[in-house]
DNA sequence: GGTTTGTATGCAAACGTTTGCTTATAAAAA
DNA sequence: TTTTTATAAGCAAACGTTTGCATACAAACC
């Protein structure tokens, strides 16, 4: 690999002049500059980004701390995530949890020592301490999904207002005995579409029809499970809300399991759709967020974090999205 | 952030030997290295990987070039791809390229210029040259999936024996006219299913039936159009091949819409299944690949690349892994 | 007692950049 | 003519590590 010294040799000029050249940052003769991007050109230069960061203090790279991609969500949004940094000319590095903190205190501290000058979480909410640690000691962070931390730009979805708004719709479409597939209601997202139902719950005076299963929450068995639980719950159940497509596809299988027939018998509907609710046999009616949009917004934040002159720093942000009703076959 | 020099003043000794005690690589004073060590945890030092990258040319990372992640078996390997990378103390980095030659050059060339020293591909095929280049410019290569060049190592798939075994099986069932969706054929992985397709066929004495139409060859949407066009082109139709989940996705929802039962009229597998297939309505039979364990080999592969010595470079291995025959409802 | 061996530490160079400071020339202003 | 300004380029320090070389003092050997 050609270094700036070889350039600058083959120029016959100082390194700090070929510096200069190339950033085009103080006067330098054209001629000379032309010598030099023939050189560049010669040797096919490529400018050593670890040593750029060395002396500069930045990496230009961020950095991604989720729960996992396969299935979920975050797929997409890492991919829009990892589109929009490299349009703004930063690289892009991942680490999965599995929702594990351990793990992730791991890559918290892993990536922010040395690797990324800005940290995009879906974070399990066990290590705010050490989020906070990072952002103060000069680390942009921004929270996707999951605000854990109020100091810490966030971009959200409205999952309350998921909640409450497919209840509503089923309530229209003359449901009344409407179950909730959740995940663990510590994580603020799921407690959100917890009370979004619950509110609505009150509106239209309908029971509460919850499940749990003792098994990984956002699986496939987990809604199995729990569409059996409420199924076993209420002869009446007219409907199944899953908080998380997966859900969905296992409380699907269970009802056609069970001989019940979707959406006859009963209606379902996902409250954080993605890809692939349009995929299926009986495709699946959710509420689908904008994911791609999601991500975009996030880097943005992040980047202009980091890029702000560092007496000016801007304060945390919070950007809700709402989601949209997609209505198909299973309602 | 503290630097060694913070802790060398601490613990008043030379940042020389608290480079060494830190990493044992010479004799230190065991109190000597009892003040640097709580010198290191009161200021709570991390060692900037920048600075220790360019002085041992190592950046301790390893970069994925792949065309996609959701809905794709590359989900499912780039996690395990991380896993493992982080196993053996590297961090990872991804780009995207959705199959488009341009963005991959573009993504293979930030990656190679001092943020790696690893990269692991799924190419297109377009940049062989490239990729040449940069192996021989000391970056270790890996393919996965997809092999593009023999000079580089590689995990694969045997997808001549998917596409025969997954006729012989259909052959079992008392099939006869079995269709088939591909990609696009310019690609090895695709074009083995094609061969090992037709030396099946011609094992047995059977038609060809293939389709192709004229949208994103991966995606539901074509493998919904192949499906029609295919029960166009015969009345005695009896399977369907799908190369990959999303497209038979996209094949079950066609049948369907036509009013032809899966599986006692068309018979339906994927030729790689990975996570999704168990998940549906209906289960979908599938070859399925060992995606963790290609994800590990091949970092295995990438990382003892980088670290032989430099005159002692391993020759390319190429490493083929078989799939397995997962019965489930669609047959 | 002189020479080797083992242990313990420091000095300074190097990795490849960027950048503050200095110097030099030529053109413009006074 | 002298002073200012604009243009052009080099020197050397700095970023935070690692490491070859030199030095120093023991203890152990012959």
């Amino acid at each position: 690999m050609a270094t700036l010294k070889d350039v600058a040799r083959l120029a016959c000029v100082d390194v700090s002049t070929v510096s200069r050249a190339l950033n085009n940052t103080s006067y330098v003769h054209p001629d000379t500059k032309a010598r030099i991007y023939a050189a560049v050109k010669e040797l096919s230069y490529q400018p050593n980004l670890l040593a750029q960061g060395l002396r500069q203090g930045k990496r230009h790279t961020i950095g991604m701390v989720f729960p996992g991609l396969n299935m979920t969500i975050f797929a997409e949004i890492a991919q829009s995530i990892e589109e929009e940094a490299r349009r703004r000319a930063y690289a892009t590095m991942i680490c999965t949890t599995e929702d594990n903190p351990d793990e992730e205190r791991e890559c918290l501290n892993r990536l922010r020592n040395g690797f990324v000058d800005g940290l995009i979480v879906a974070s399990t909410g066990k290590n705010n301490r050490l989020l906070r640690d990072i952002q103060s000691s000069g680390i942009a962070v921004g929270q996707i999904i999951r605000q854990q931390e109020k100091t810490i730009s966030a971009v959200l979805a409205d999952y309350e207002a998921c909640g409450y708004e497919a209840v509503k719709y089923l309530v229209g479409k003359g449901c009344r005995e409407i179950g909730l597939i959740n995940g663990l209601t510590e994580l603020r997202p799921y407690r959100d579409r917890y009370f979004g139902y619950c509110r609505a719950l009150d509106k239209f005076n309908l029971p509460e029809l919850s499940a749990v299963a003792d098994c990984k929450n956002n699986s496939f068995e987990y809604g199995y499970r729990c569409a059996e639980e409420l199924l076993a719950q209420s002869d009446h159940l007219d409907a199944i809300m899953a908080a998380v497509d997966i859900q969905g596809l296992g409380a699907m299988r269970a009802l056609k399991d069970h001989g019940v027939r979707v959406p006859q018998d009963v209606r379902l509907l996902s409250l954080t759709g993605h890809s692939i609710g349009k995929l299926l046999e009986t495709t699946m009616t959710a509420l689908e967020l904008p994911a791609v949009e999601m991500g975009v917004q996030v880097t943005r934040m992040v980047v202009e974090q980091i890029e702000a002159p560092s007496d000016a720093k801007p304060s945390p942000q919070r950007l809700v999205f709402p989601a949209a009703l997609v209505e198909r076959e299973t309602t």
